[in-house]
DNA sequence: TTGTCAACAAATATCGATTTTTTTGGAGGC
DNA sequence: GCCTCCAAAAAAATCGATATTTGTTGACAA
């Protein structure tokens, strides 16, 4: 394969294809937590050579969803409770600082970014569509995005995958969206649209602790 | 080469090997900011394959200190103040998390562990060894070790080396341990074996701010 | 003079094959 | 039966070569 398209049909190179394709099957727990990723068998289903799908690992290695064992070779990364609290913990502490940095630099660019962002979440959680989850990110990643830290963005960005897999591990549980999540949305984002940093930050706090709550009681480990 | 030894004479793979020079060599400003790293070059330098020098390139984006541009290959991450600021900022507040919660867990082992790295790091610095710089490191990583939280170690761990980045690209300003920084090392220890939280964090935070408004006023950009 | 474009040069990305290392599966000794 | 050691198989790491892309130069036309 010379060439590849990814979703939007865009071209990329065999790397960042596979970096993609591997990432949401990992994220989506298709590949589960501990699975061994023999390149020879990633080769096959990426239809690609053993480099890019090597290099893809190492990708993926620094978002933390694979770890590489020196010489073995690579596995998904694994799971458990201490990290999914660990996790949690962090993003409450690392987005409160980015969105209060944030609402501190709001200017009308910012405000219609977030607005627009929520309203495309909106229409697709009513829609049911399949991007409801890339739409719910980039809501709460444009929420961050004005804080001219780009480090922390990035580290935000990072964590929120990862939790967003442990999400999608225990997606077999009593439906999730039961909590008025739609409600504590149209808080956060009212509270940052009023410029309200300390009001922003309890809703969005609080929106993470209680999904935190409850995915926390389905994993095991 | 099939083999090569690192620092320490253990065995390791080309990957490994390439990636701890290149680290090296971009953390002590040799590979300066920016500068492009030509797959080819970097091949007679460490006299190994393109496949490992690009895995190691990889390796090290992840540590922010390369950067890839899609298809038009590596370059050695570019500086700035606002990037210098925004590690100091990000250090201060994780580590001050990692700091309480590695004194929340102390034991006998951890206190151990700290007093021995502090006694390493006052001999390497007396004795002037080139090998100072490694057990600062130690010393301040030691510190937040009993944090029970990796991944938040493993950024503090990140954000140490991209400050040491910068210490060292301003070198050549006016002696830098002017400051008694032996002092503040002996405060921060002490604080920690007293268990005493909210001194720690004081005194390794205002340690940080020092160092920070001195490298601040070297940095251009 | 300036802008465009083709041919060339340089560098990246990728492939297929080879070399090393780890793992597996017994055979033989205790 | 259980451990140790050795060969065979599997997998990872690496290499050398090829294909693809990007960058550059200079001729030619507007």
């Amino acid at each position: 394969m010379k060439h590849m398209k990814d979703v939007y049909g865009k071209e990329t190179s065999a790397t960042h294809g596979s970096y993609l394709t591997l990432r949401k099957m990992i994220l989506s727990g298709e590949l589960p937590p501990g699975q061994k990723l023999k390149i020879e068998q990633l080769r096959g289903l990426l239809n690609t050579g053993a480099s890019p799908v090597r290099e893809a690992l190492s990708l993926l290695t620094s978002d933390m969803l694979v770890e590489r064992i020196d010489q073995r070779g690579f596995r998904a990364a694994p799971v458990g409770k201490a990290n999914f609290e660990e996790i949690l913990l962090l993003r409450c502490s690392l987005e409160e600082t980015a969105l209060q940095a944030s609402i501190t630099n709001a200017d009308a660019l910012w405000e219609e970014r977030i607005v627009l962002c929520h309203h495309h979440m909106k229409k697709a959680m009513k829609a049911g569509t399949a991007n409801f989850e890339d739409t719910h990110k980039n809501f709460h990643m444009a929420l961050l995005s004005n804080s001219k830290l780009p480090v922390l963005e990035r580290y935000c960005s990072q964590l929120y995958d990862l939790n967003i897999r442990y999400r999608n591990l225990a997606a077999d549980g009593p439906r999730y969206q039961e909590r008025s999540i739609q409600t504590e949305h149209q808080n956060i984002l009212d509270a940052a649209l009023d410029r309200d940093a300390i009001r922003a930050t309890v809703f969005l706090i609080d929106h993470y602790r209680k999904t935190g709550e409850y995915l926390g009681r389905q994993i095991k480990n």
